[in-house]
DNA sequence: TGACAAATACGAAAGAATTCGTATATTATA
DNA sequence: TATAATATACGAATTCTTTCGTATTTGTCA
């Protein structure tokens, strides 16, 4: 029932996280080169942050090799759920139906995301008439 | 097409705006009064972030009476639009959708929630269709 | 008008998040 | 095996946010 119960990631933490999310299990090194192509970093600070998300439990390591492997220890999935019950919870009064206009006047969604979006919303409209509160994921 | 230019609030801030959004123009002890339902905030506390987004612009104040009366000097709209747009940017890879579909798994939208919902998704595609990428709010 | 109540202004402490310098350790190799 | 390159550990400066104490001003009313 419990699958993770690290903190909330700061800005920096998560553009982090977005790097081992995408490319896999990094060193220190990959993570700071990837992200040096939007934000200059250097090579400690992104190192002492590392090692700070490893307290947290953000990330795990592999010490077994020189330079130190790190992984994520949060799914990407878990983490965008709290971080959406978050603002919903800050800044929409709990209310996702709120959050969701939002999203829609911000007019951000083309043509065909909004074809894809409303075929996900038709299929879970269906999966929720057929089985009540299942939940699958 | 300017509508306001104010920095991005921060959570205390944000929640001080939450109140003046909900009844409006305020004083600093009718503000502090309500937070206070919620988490105990100090009077000189309230008052110093209220004097901050004051100078931010977050906010502007009626000093003609002895206790000011601030009111919000950015939209609920606006702000909220914003802060759906950093989210985007910072945890979605500035995908609407993979958003949409968060709020969704999420599950906390109820059965008629999720009716309105589609409706408000019908009702923005077919104005969509109708008129290409039109802007009217 | 004098004293108490209530408000503002302001400085600064306390916390969090970010950044980086320096010391130290490990690895490879000339 | 000494040296250079590359890593980690760690302390501390910086910046941002939050919190509050204290001094001062304004208003009330007995």
């Amino acid at each position: 029932m419990e699958e993770n119960k690290t903190p909330m990631p700061t800005e920096s933490e998560l553009a982090i996280l977005n790097v081992l999310w995408t490319i896999g299990p990094s060193t220190v090194r990959e993570v700071q080169n990837i992200l040096n192509r939007t934000k200059k970093a250097g090579y400690t600070t992104v190192l002492k942050l590392m090692q700070i998300m490893t307290e947290k439990k953000l990330v795990r390591r592999d010490e077994s090799s020189h330079a130190h492997v790190y992984m994520p220890n949060c799914s990407k999935q878990q983490t965008q759920k709290r971080l959406v019950d978050d603002l919903l919870k800050k800044a929409f009064g709990g209310s996702p139906v709120q959050l969701a206009n939002t999203l829609f006047d911000t007019e951000k969604l083309s043509k065909s995301e909004f074809e894809k979006l409303r075929n996900e919303i038709i299929a879970l409209r269906k999966k929720e008439s057929d089985n009540g509160n299942d939940k699958s994921d």
